[in-house]
DNA sequence: CAGTGGTCTAGACCACTGG
DNA sequence: CAGTGGTCTAGACCACTGG
């Protein structure tokens, strides 16, 4: 009885498609349907089919219906996570040292990597992040570098980067940004295996994060990137993992 | 002009946000402070601020208010993409060899793998996917080995794997679903390392998936597992990427 | 307690699709 | 053209928070 209507009717169209009965490709009922259907206002039945269309189960065209969506799990996500967060979760202590924290000039090679002018002056960190389990055994669990816009952040080289993030610390100094990401299996530069503590020839996970934001100038709005984040972390045993709920 | 009001409210609390007017943790005003604001309802108000919230930017409390959400890029999203969409997007040609496709019975190894006791029926396909470039080049772009629950998909052995790819195949048969996945760096096994034809301790992208679904037994409503999919893609020149944008 | 967000109504006008 | 989805109004009642 408590639970809304909207819900009622979006369990309603749910079990329709699980049992087959509306395929992809499918026309639903339309919100005037529903709305006589359930006796309820047009503007409820509506936000069953809006939550359901937002949910990737429907799709709607204007004019034309709301119909089933064509596939579902194909196109799903990963969940890419605080490093600290997720380690507080496994009930494990999470520990950081700063392996270099620096003001750096881009050279030709980095020009890209942050979007700024050869000669610029950009701010460039190391730090190891250890996880400590509840037996007190470390393991280092991910090596991150960092490229940062100095404009963006700059008070970055005065943080300490034991007690809050990278990731967290710029995430404060600039609330709302775009961001590309991606992961790949490598193999690491030597020096890097080194800072893992793992053997040579061990597979990595490489997750690499450019981020962006957009100028607040009163007459142009331009795009620049705010870092540029590499982190290593050791494979096989890292899992980068999500989960995905239909509807 | 045209474009809608509850963009506009959208539009002016991201600009407070970016502009550091509001931080995180911040109250952003009420929804009928905004509804008179802008001379609007309150569901017009209501809608701009339930928008930013299921976007991470705001965190509402009933009874409490509306405020500016802790941290935005830190928890983020990967996206994955069916091989074959994947590969048509960059303008190449898609090819599947069908390496193996039976039905086997499950030992103990693979009992937890799909959920079903020792002893049942399952079917078993690998599947390698080759990219095509427009000069002809054909590289092996993913390995895939599945384990497919045979009550879900009865017809699964029957199917043509060159024409349609199996993970497009168990969508249309079971659209609804929840999935779980991860990914991690491992060094393949010599007979995938000789099927993805990459030299012997190249790192590979083995991406795992478990999806379920949920029988409509009239009375209990049981969780299973529909199917296990294990991916393999040779690093480091495979690149799982995603794009994400705040608000 | 006043104020907040969560649900819902019974209307309205509009842009768009398809026959 | 009738029907669809997209936006919007001016009300209502409720559960909940905080002082």
């Amino acid at each position: 009885m408590n639970t809304p209507r909207f819900e009622v009717i979006k369990k309603h169209i749910i079990a329709y498609i699980e049992q087959g009965d509306w395929r992809p490709g499918d026309a639903v009922p339309s919100e005037n349907q529903l709305a006589e259907q359930f006796e309820v206002s047009r503007m409820t039945a509506r936000r069953a089919l809006t939550e359901l269309t937002e949910a990737g189960v429907l799709e709607r065209v204007q004019g034309a219906g709301t119909f089933v969506a064509e596939q579902l799990p194909t196109g799903s996500l990963l969940e890419i996570r605080n490093i600290a967060d997720e380690i507080h979760e496994r009930g494990h202590k999470h520990l950081a040292e700063v392996i270099c924290l620096e003001q750096r000039t881009t050279t030709d090679a980095e020009e890209k990597l942050i979007g700024l002018p050869v000669g610029s002056v950009y701010f460039y960190s190391q730090v190891k992040h250890i996880e400590e389990d509840t037996r007190g055994k470390q393991e280092v669990i991910q090596f991150e570098e960092r490229y940062v816009n100095s404009v963006v952040a700059p008070h970055y080289l005065e943080q300490d980067f034991t007690q809050i993030t990278p990731s967290a610390y710029l995430s404060s100094v600039s609330p709302l940004s775009q961001a590309d990401h991606w992961v790949e299996a490598i193999l690491a530069p030597a020096e890097i295996e080194a800072l893992l503590e793992i053997p040579t020839g061990t597979p990595c996970l490489k997750l690499s994060r450019r981020t962006y934001s957009y100028q607040q100038n009163p007459t142009k709005k331009q795009k620049f990137i705010v870092n540029f984040a590499v982190l290593y972390h050791p494979g096989p045993g890292y899992r980068l993992g999500g989960h995905l709920i239909a509807s």
